[in-house]
DNA sequence: ACTCTGTGTTTAAAAAATTTAGATGAAAGA
DNA sequence: TCTTTCATCTAAATTTTTTAAACACAGAGT
């Protein structure tokens, strides 16, 4: 018998993609029981599973990976050429900036989400170091780090990212011993731009004083400066996309005090939002941001009152 | 609004093979009103037509092709894999037997129907100069030319192709100015191979002397022997295969006398159809050949009884 | 001229499929 | 234990798809 059931592969690539039903479901505009019946269908055609339910979700059984990997790229290819044919593709060429260390540690994992969900709209990820001039070089929106305080553009907040005081191993060790705050003064701050107030807020916040004038090193690029602090080059604000790092014991938290007014925020001009692909983007990452609060760790940090 | 009509696509997909509805309805087993209905949905949720209507038969638009060239390939990939995954593949690898004449002239272009009509057979054309032995080198099923009359295995008719003596221009012009049969003891005849009766039995049908011992040549392959004919070397049978040469007037039909029991004929072992992938494939190679007889010139000769 | 044949289309009814809302069950986390 | 979160099931409603037959049209054949 021949396969007939391609609408149901359709779903099955949409779920695959998810791993969720319900996931699914939602980005269809379906009940979640139509879309497990399209599975259940695709199944019974094809005569062999392509999700073990797990009680807690699913997972793609063997074939059913290898058919998402056959069913993934024809899809995208006939979705783009539709959305191509249909007249779609003038406005939808969209340009974001961000730095490379968001882009790896938040938005790649997720970003294929987008992708697939709008076909009709080319994306390009503009890496960029100064954030802070955006009009320049195209760019129809930028992930911008900090308190949310500029004035030259639209800004909203996309994600709350605590910072927090991190060092390598060696200054963990010694901060341990020593306490921070009997630390701080002798111990290189790194500060991710000139003039960034990021590192007196913190003091304020530790309620310790605050020395301007010292040994520092502003490092610009986030994914260097984590880095520089696990060569233990000294210390740095950071938030939690480095869980990975805090997990492997690379990167230590020394202090239970946070900067929580921090994080990532979506800056664009006046009238970006009228290009419905900036403006599916942008609804897209602040969906994603809200459901998808990364894992912190909050263990506390010892010898803090 | 999001594509959603996957079935209707492949629907289109193969009414774009045939360029038919009829055709593409018998191979999908569906009524035409229904190929039909799919065609006007798919257009409708496109917002343009794929198929110009023609009183007579169909064409593709311009956007119509270009899809039709990102559908094609897709959907052969992704049936390709399901018949994979759903374990297909053991006996569906055929071996096919024959000239690249007959390859060339008359399988190429009608094979892309078998080949999207039957995702899980893997076919490969052997292309062979000496169609007699064929058990060896795997081959399953062989295409022959000639009267049909071979005991070493299962012979079916495939293709009723007369055949009529040819000449290139020159030949043309003396045999028009002096007649065929005064012309012909001094022309040397082209043999598809050693001990051929081809010439033999169509000097009986035209009531024409045989003289075997002439200068003659043997050239076993069909399209060296047409190139040989074309370049004034002698002269040949040939059948309804060179209608472009005829019809370009690079080759000229010099006889109304024509071997009328020619033609091509399948030849296999015994059981060799109890494989269904050689089933299907003959079945096929049969349908094709008793719809789709090639159009030969039948313009009379002139100055022959 | 006329009919015949082969196209795709239309129509109305029938059949099949899909979808939904809500209930169900099972497991994980609080 | 209770709640939440999934997927699945159920039964009914809805929508889509299919069919068969009638059409309309044009080219081919006579």
């Amino acid at each position: 018998m021949r396969f007939r059931s391609f609408d149901s592969l359709r779903v099955f690539d949409v779920v695959a993609r998810h791993l969720s039903f319900t996931a699914a479901a939602e980005e269809l505009c379906l009940s979640k029981g139509a879309v497990s019946y399209q599975i259940g269908r695709l199944e019974e055609e094809l005569g062999f599973p392509v999700f073990l339910r797990q009680h807690r979700g699913i997972a793609l059984t063997e074939r059913g990976l290898r058919l998402w990997q056959a069913a993934q790229p024809s899809f995208r290819t006939l979705e783009r050429e539709i959305a191509d044919l249909r007249g779609f593709g003038g406005d939808a060429r969209i340009t974001v900036g961000l730095s490379t260390y968001f882009a790896s540690r938040w938005l790649s994992s997720r970003l294929m989400t987008f992708i697939a969900a709008h076909p009709g709209v080319a994306l390009r990820l503009q890496p960029t170091i100064d954030l802070i001039d955006l009009p320049e070089q195209g760019i129809d929106m930028a992930v911008r780090w900090g308190k949310g305080h500029w004035s030259d553009c639209r800004v909203e907040p996309l994600l709350s990212c605590p910072a927090f005081p991190t060092g390598g191993t060696a200054i963990y060790a010694r901060s341990a011993a020593v306490g921070l705050p009997d630390l701080l003064p002798e111990l290189p701050l790194l500060h991710d731009r000139d003039g960034s107030g990021a590192w007196k807020d913190w003091h304020r916040a530790a309620g310790l004083p605050y020395r301007p004038t010292r040994d520092d090193l502003v490092i610009p690029d986030p994914n260097v400066r984590v880095q520089a602090v696990i060569d233990g080059q000294g210390l740095a604000l950071n938030d939690a996309l480095v869980a990975d790092e805090l997990a492997a014991k690379r990167l230590f938290r020394l202090s239970n005090v946070a900067l929580d007014d921090y994080g990532y925020f979506l800056a664009y001009a006046e009238g970006a939002l009228d290009n419905p692909a900036l403006r599916a983007f942008r609804d897209w990452l602040v969906e994603e941001a809200q459901s998808a609060m990364p894992a912190v760790s909050y263990e506390r940090v010892a010898g803090e009152r």
